[in-house]
RNA sequence: GGUACUCUGGCAGAACGGUUAUGCGUGAGCCUGCAAAGCUUAUACAAGGGGGUUCGACUCCCUCGGGUACCUCCA
């Protein structure tokens, strides 16, 4: 599998000989997640589903920030503690994520609860002279880091004359950022340097590193994450080590509405309960997979849309394949062989979804192609049923189990209405046909039999 | 200003130096008691502009231009 990496701009093989190691970047927890780290966290979660369904075992760890200013403001402006704060946003977090299908990452580590491996991490930058403390804390030395700017592509003077004003001049460079501030208010920790709080990027070089090693497989995060965050995490965590960081460096596009990024200040944030509730998880996940990851993607309430008909389109092949038993079925063994490769190869690919997607509707199409032509048996559906689970299970999508009794009441309404057909009473088998419709069922008549499909509800539909 | 990414048919969106997918939409039809869903079929002579390399470029190079992001916190 190759993976298209920002440090070097070029593709690269990811070595799937052993445990794959990967770290993605969490999110801040002060608010709501939104369909932009929605869409960042389905990546990874079809990544790490796609190389676990080849048997390759993964190693997948996410943080949670949570100890930031902003979770001190937010927790200042509701009189609480930020421990209260980022506690109900993690719950928050995990309701959103859930919702969404999304597996649970090996660990997902706090910074809180790493103050003593930050500590260490810094100290031993100062022992090497990299990091300096200062009356308000300790600054990493940018200018003792001469590769500083490889990832984010950018030159040291050209980055100092274009910063800002400091207000803290016992810096030495205005570049050099904070891994230890120093502060008496809660929530602080003791530290060699007095009481404070680790800088933004510490934790993420100590809790990788913790959990991954000094070199793992690929780190992943949001595109604007590049500069500063990853740089200055290559830069600690290389000066630290001695050696490489991370091999692929994987960033997701931003989720943009009418092409622009969404951000607080513009108030075009959608949550993802917002979304959740109108368009569910499987529309959300087709729509977040519908673009090659390292694209902006454009959310909008037409592309949604498309992604509820194909989503359709799914449920719709899912049953037709539920109940098929024509006599005179097809064999598509082949074809679905053959469309399989297609969706790996996609994937292996730079991980491209789009065209794994498009394979994978290719076989929903022959499927529902075959039914319309009732030429769809349960001898020859074995190795479909199979195949589209796989991809369905790499991708995500659920479709919820029924248990006997709701199939035995449904055949039963089903019956009923057959024999109001016959009878040509129609009004009483449309009754029992809306009947079933309120309770997302749906009948599809097809020549020779009548059979249902469970249609999952989407507010936003009509 | 710097850096990165990007510019494909009505919309979405890939691959490939030589037939441009796929999906949505749209038209027609099939199926149906009617629907819905589904299916079939038709439909787009599409690549920001201009150069160049080539027998041939959407794909490579140059140049001009548009957009977005980052350069402060951000998935």
């Amino acid at each position: 599998m190759k993976i298209q990496d920002t440090l070097t701009k070029s593709e690269q093989e990811v070595d799937i000989s052993k445990k794959v190691k990967i770290y993605l970047c969490g999110v801040t927890v002060y608010d709501e997640s939104h369909i932009g780290h929605a869409r960042t966290i389905i990546v990874f979660d079809v990544l790490r589903k796609y190389l676990e369904d080849k048997g390759i075992e993964i190693e997948f760890i996410q943080n949670f920030t949570d100890v930031d200013d902003k979770i001190i403001n937010r927790a200042n402006e509701e009189n609480k503690t930020a421990g209260e704060i980022s506690t109900k946003y993690i719950e928050n977090y995990f309701e959103d994520f859930d919702g969404l299908n999304v597996k649970r990452a090996t660990n997902y580590p706090k910074a809180t609860e790493h103050i003593e491996d930050i500590i260490k991490f810094i100290e031993k930058l100062i022992e090497k002279g990299i990091a300096y403390p200062t009356k308000n804390g300790v600054y990493f030395s940018v200018s003792k880091f001469p590769d500083y700017g490889k990832l984010s592509k950018k030159k040291i003077d050209e980055l100092q004359s274009g910063a800002r004003i400091e207000v803290d001049e016992e810096k030495k460079d205005p570049l050099d950022f904070a891994l230890w501030k120093l502060s008496d208010k809660e929530p602080v920790w003791d530290s060699p340097w007095g009481k404070g709080r680790p800088g933004w990027h510490i934790e993420c070089s100590a809790m990788s590193i913790k959990y991954l090693g000094e070199n793992f497989d690929i780190h992943g995060g949001g595109r604007d994450l590049i500069f500063p965050h990853h740089e200055n995490e290559i830069a600690q965590s290389e000066s630290c080590t001695g050696s490489q960081f991370a091999k692929i460096w994987m960033h997701v596009g931003m989720v943009t509405i009418d092409g622009e990024k969404m951000s607080k200040s513009i108030g075009n944030v959608k949550s993802i309960k917002h979304v959740i509730e109108n368009w569910g998880p499987n529309i959300i996940r087709l729509f977040c997979l519908s673009g090659h990851y390292s694209k902006p993607i454009d959310y909008s309430e037409e592309l949604l849309k498309e992604n509820l008909i194909k989503w359709r389109q799914v449920e719709t092949c899912h049953y037709e394949l539920f109940h098929a038993n024509n006599e005179n079925s097809e064999n598509i063994d082949e074809f679905v062989a053959k469309i399989c490769t297609e969706f790996d190869r996609a994937l292996d690919n730079d991980f491209n979804t789009h065209m794994a997607l498009s394979a994978f509707f290719q076989i929903v199409k022959e499927v529902n192609r075959l039914a319309a032509e009732e030429k769809l048996g349960n001898e020859n559906t074995k190795t479909v049923k199979k195949e589209l689970k796989r991809m369905r299970e790499i991708l995500g999508l659920t479709i919820p189990e029924i248990t006997e009794n709701v199939k035995d009441e449904i055949n039963k309404l089903i019956i009923q209405r057959e024999q109001s057909r016959k009878e040509k009473q129609f009004e009483e088998a449309d009754k029992i046909r809306d009947k079933l419709n309120e309770m997302n069922i749906e009948l599809i008549d097809h020549k020779g039999k009548t059979i249902w499909m469970i249609k999952e509800k989407i507010k936003a539909e009509k």
